[in-house]
DNA sequence: TTAATCATGTAACACGTTACATGATTGC
DNA sequence: GCAATCATGTAACGTGTTACATGATTAA
């Protein structure tokens, strides 16, 4: 469901192509959702059907048509519906962590294997961190044609992103010198 | 591929059916990767298929025989060399984040929305510490049956637990101290 | 001249979820 | 008498991934 509910919160900011929308979705939504295109146009064709979008046709020379799909009254009620209505649970999988899977399973290699990975484990996250402090820097959140509401969730949910990272980063700092201590 | 290798890192301690296999990763794996019995027994017939187990019929009367799987040596290799190679960008998902995608809309509904949410995630997180509280408490590390590097390793686990649930809850503290202040 | 961008998709597969089905045994 | 446990699955659906196809325009 996030991913049609991303696609209804999009089109409510504007109407646009599937092709911008998966623009969009990569720019400002990838920290923590991702989709391909092909996936945004099979939801745009379901959303269709369950009226939540309409689409018009803007015929373009020397080019594929456009296909402009806009927000339906319904698909804004679908959508402060989501918003509005809880599932705690379902909204926190939490599970799914191939990282932990292979952990819980390092006793059957050498231990210089695991230290290996949790240091490119370590690598990656550094990296994460400086790319999320760039990404403050560049975003511009003094335009005044966005609500200071928006900026403020925006920035909450990257400030999620240095909390996670952040964490991840002293557990592995734990891991690595406990894993080593044990040799 | 995670939950194959799951099947196969438990297959790789002890033998066993379908059944037990679902009941062991509810019971040791499901902090971090849960899984259905269909997908279990499904996972099961293609993993038969390759020639990573094999599985003999037990019979038994007045109950369904009992099909138990063992890892054969293609499947161990499979399992090693997953352990060794690694890919980190494949293993840190950290996508999909339902929670993030609600609150990054968060601007088209009331504030007490956005409040009530984060407040419900703070109990729901608040519980899981609590719980990995009593798991540490329950599990006998020190049976002496069991190496100590698998238990170094299921600390390990249990310990990223404990980083992520606090790391979350002091983000949300503060998300919604900031929510709070801008009203 | 090659690659990237614009803009649309289809097809097949992988994997997770949900619901359903069977039928005896054991515990409350 | 009813629910839970044992033990096996099937079927259908939802959603994510990967690969491929088309064909003009623009920038290096």
């Amino acid at each position: 469901m996030s991913l049609k509910l991303g696609l209804l919160g999009l089109l409510n900011y504007n109407s646009m192509t599937g092709y911008d929308l998966s623009k969009f979705f990569s720019a400002s939504l990838s920290f923590f959702w991702t989709a391909t295109t092909s996936q945004v146009y099979r939801e745009l064709t379901t959303m269709e059907k369950e009226g939540w979008v309409t689409s018009e046709v803007e015929v373009q020379f020397s080019k594929p048509n456009k296909k402009i799909y806009s927000i339906t009254e319904l698909g804004k009620k679908e959508m402060i519906n989501w918003l509005t209505n809880h599932n705690i649970e379902e909204d926190n999988p939490g599970d799914r962590n191939p990282m932990l899977m292979k952990l819980f399973f390092g006793a059957e290699v050498p231990k210089e294997v695991m230290v290996e990975y949790l240091e490119r484990n370590q690598n990656f996250y550094e990296e994460k961190l400086r790319e999320l402090d760039q990404a403050k820097e560049t975003i511009n959140y003094n335009d005044e044609r966005v609500s200071k509401d928006k900026v403020m969730y925006w920035r909450l949910c990257e400030s999620y992103g240095e909390h996670y990272y952040k964490a991840t980063l002293e557990w592995i700092k734990e891991a690595l010198s406990i894993i080593k201590e044990e040799s």
